[in-house]
DNA sequence: TCAATTATTGGACACTCGTACAATTTTAAA
DNA sequence: TTTAAAATTGTACGAGTGTCCAATAATTGA
């Protein structure tokens, strides 16, 4: 996004939300490749020029989008813990939401198969992440904070990507279970 | 690679190695993102045709120099083992190779350092290693062995990154321990 | 309210992309 | 060596990209 500084005035705000609505559409009809800034205007109504106001490029929109998901799991709002709690609880915020969009997710994979809109997602998520929780977390044993935070972040990754990408049916029990197993940590119970 | 299936001639192979030359060229003076398809070949010095005679685009070309690279570490000679030896093992491999070129791995880096290349490479490195060694791995828990793979390869992936891309200052030992340490699984012993 | 500042839009530009196809060169077989 | 088949190359095309700038519209403060 190209004005994080100014201030964000209603009409701004109504051009982001159609583009983002824009992107959001698409990505159910087509691969995010073949996705064009030509597209995405004429879905949003909105001239060329609007959009390079706004974005650098579709990828540019597409962390936008990214940000409006993230924004929705309240990453901000972790309580302090050591690394076990909060690779639950950012695994469980992560899962649910995606489950709460099941319908429009499936949608969005028929076209996108690659994994790469998952795997630019919980990039974009660990990003939010290891700024907020670098300095909260309490890690086991001597690592740098910011090391273990990617770490954590990407077996979650791993595992969505394995139930809801690659569609292996599971049930979140086992899911999480699995994540914990991989994770490794022996200090972690299995269980909730 | 758009020929996979026709033997390669003397005059393909030339081809070839004139655009991965061209590529990896290309690659410590600007970043990927920037080359062209035009840059390579004006570089390789053969027409656009020719380039896409052989290649789908440069993401295609980029994953031939990957191949090339990776075919230098002999993944398939890996023996049989348990997930810390194939961990560690594959670890070893890909540190020192990148350590062998660290002067062009330097040079490269300066116009790239958002990561996406040693992704990329290790993405590569990943799918080759989810191939031979799937049927191989000894898994320790109850999880599926494509899952094991990624996450060992995800994993390696992490403290390469942090030792190359973002570039603290670690002796191979300590990046082999920080490796063991998140990976985590108790069974491994911490030293050689 | 009106002017001044700021934002949005249309159009043009130079560039890249990937494809198609005909002309040419290379390769291999007879 | 000659010829038929296959691969390579030149050229042109439609479509997309991102930038620039001038004209137009919208906001805001005086």
């Amino acid at each position: 996004m190209k004005q994080q500084t100014k201030k964000i005035t209603r009409g701004a705000q109504r051009t982001l939300s159609a583009f983002s609505n824009a992107m959001s559409q698409a990505l159910t009809q087509q691969s995010f490749e073949a996705v064009t800034v030509n597209n995405l205007c004429q879905q949003a109504n909105y001239p060329r020029s609007t959009f390079y106001n706004y974005f650098e490029d579709k990828y540019d929109l597409l962390n936008y989008c990214f940000s409006l998901i993230v924004a929705e799991i309240h990453l901000n709002e972790l309580a302090i813990g050591d690394e076990g709690q909060i690779l639950l609880t950012c695994f469980d915020r992560l899962y649910d939401l995606i489950d709460q969009h099941k319908a429009y997710v499936a949608k969005v994979l028929v076209h996108n198969q690659d994994g790469f809109l998952l795997a630019g997602f919980t990039n974009y998520a660990q990003q939010v992440g290891q700024k907020l929780l670098v300095d909260k977390i309490a890690v086991v044993q001597e690592l740098p904070a910011e090391l273990v935070v990617a770490h954590c972040f990407a077996t979650i990754s791993m595992v969505l990507n394995w139930v809801f990408v690659k569609q292996n049916q599971l049930t979140k029990q086992d899911a999480r279970l699995y994540l914990v197993r991989l994770y490794g940590k022996p200090g972690l119970a299995e269980t909730k």
